[in-house]
DNA sequence: TAAATGCCATGATAAATATCATATCTAGGA
DNA sequence: TCCTAGATATGATATTTATCATGGCATTTA
């Protein structure tokens, strides 16, 4: 992990609009006091389960996953953030300690807002409170629908289903790399590894997908969506 | 659903300090002009999938489900909500129509506050908004915890799992009736009805539970705890 | 009251999935 | 460079779970 030089205001970010619309200048200035812009290469891990949350965190760019692990099973795979997301989230206003696992997929930038500073602004801005509460509960709902759809899946289906994921929400093209191993697949979508490279290839000689190791192309995507929606 | 008449003012409500712990006297009022208290009987459905959210509501008695119904595929439960827990939770700040279905397990008594009343509140004082925020988290928290616990189990773990859920978290006691169908348990915990039934054979075969159609004596706890510790 | 419906119950069987074994390939470390 | 650990790959087998069939029982409805 690398700190950045802390030379960027959140008044000039890109992101700020699209994340804190309703902050003012003053806000802005305060959390560029509060803020630190953090840098971890890829299998760096940003945050442990048990560790005191002691700042709220977003995604500025890479990818990231968040994960369980949990004695004598598997580990298992939660989520998957892209750039905007807060990744700090589940847990930071329930909890005084993360309860999972944070590990950069790729390069990834972190900002990271003292929180104090942050509930301090969510306590004196109304609108910024509700703005970051309906993200939240966006998050949340997306989490537990996905792993309401998933569990109603069989194997291809979970396979479709990721593959798809991939696709349209993370890289919103039909051909990508995976960013991650084929056993993190497998904590993803509850399965086993053996399982989802012999479904892959499957899909491989049934020619909807072309696969050279990490690389994907979605050749029949269509095909992948019925095969995602029959379960 | 029969509406209450609106005689108790929010101010001298029980449920007031334990829920609300920030709010001026204003600010109580203002919620008692807006909230309507709604008695629903057991079996009665509260909101359905789709609807638009025209309120906050919250649970003051009884015990309802939350659960989604997809086409072609059996319901599925997402959790089981008790007095005081926010029951239009997930979606109301991110959503303007419900994304899951609520009935009554027993007769109910839901506080229905108007969303724009309530919105309102949050907008104007940070304090409540932060405690509606943690109060949220946990709830999500709980939910995608124990998703991801109940998957990581055999079949045998997971009716370990929801007979220690029944005891510790609804009622508090060894001995209880269950509020749910063997149907509904299943829709609970991924698994076949049959399946339900049969390993609460096993369970009663063994002598580590009491059943009488829905009542359940938990005869060792300390063995069904280690049942769905190993999963 | 009778019929019907839904829930509980259990066995036999089929299907889905995990586990185990083994092999190849690759990337990273000594 | 070689060596090792981990990722990918595939087959055989075992285990887990779902499905199908059937029956009893209770509760609702005609």
């Amino acid at each position: 992990m690398r700190e950045l030089e802390n030379l960027n205001s959140c008044k000039s970010c890109v992101y700020n609009k699209l994340l804190f619309g309703g902050l003012t200048d003053e806000e802005l200035d305060f959390f560029t006091e509060h803020k630190q812009e953090l840098e971890f290469k890829k299998g760096e891990i940003i945050s442990k389960e048990g560790a005191p949350i002691t700042s709220f965190l977003y995604l500025k760019e890479g990818l990231v996953k968040l994960y369980k692990e949990s004695p004598g099973s598997k580990s298992q795979i939660i989520s998957i953030a892209k750039p905007l997301d807060f990744i700090s989230l589940l847990s930071i206003f329930s909890n005084s300690t993360y309860k999972y696992n944070v590990a950069a997929l790729e390069d990834t930038v972190v900002c990271s807002i003292h929180l104090d500073a942050f509930k301090k602004v969510i306590g004196q801005n109304g609108p910024f409170a509700l703005e970051i509460m309906s993200k939240m509960s966006k998050m949340y709902d997306d989490i537990i629908e996905s792993r309401f759809e998933i569990n109603r899946k069989h194997l291809r289906g979970r396979i479709a289903f990721i593959l798809l994921y991939f696709s349209n929400h993370i890289y919103h093209s039909d051909e990508f790399e995976l960013p991650i191993s084929r056993r993190e697949i497998a904590e993803l979508i509850e399965m086993t590894t053996e399982n989802v490279i012999r479904i892959l290839s499957e899909f491989r000689k049934d020619n909807i997908v072309q696969i050279d190791g990490k690389n994907i192309k979605l050749i029949e995507p269509e095909r992948i969506e019925s095969i995602c929606k029959l379960g």
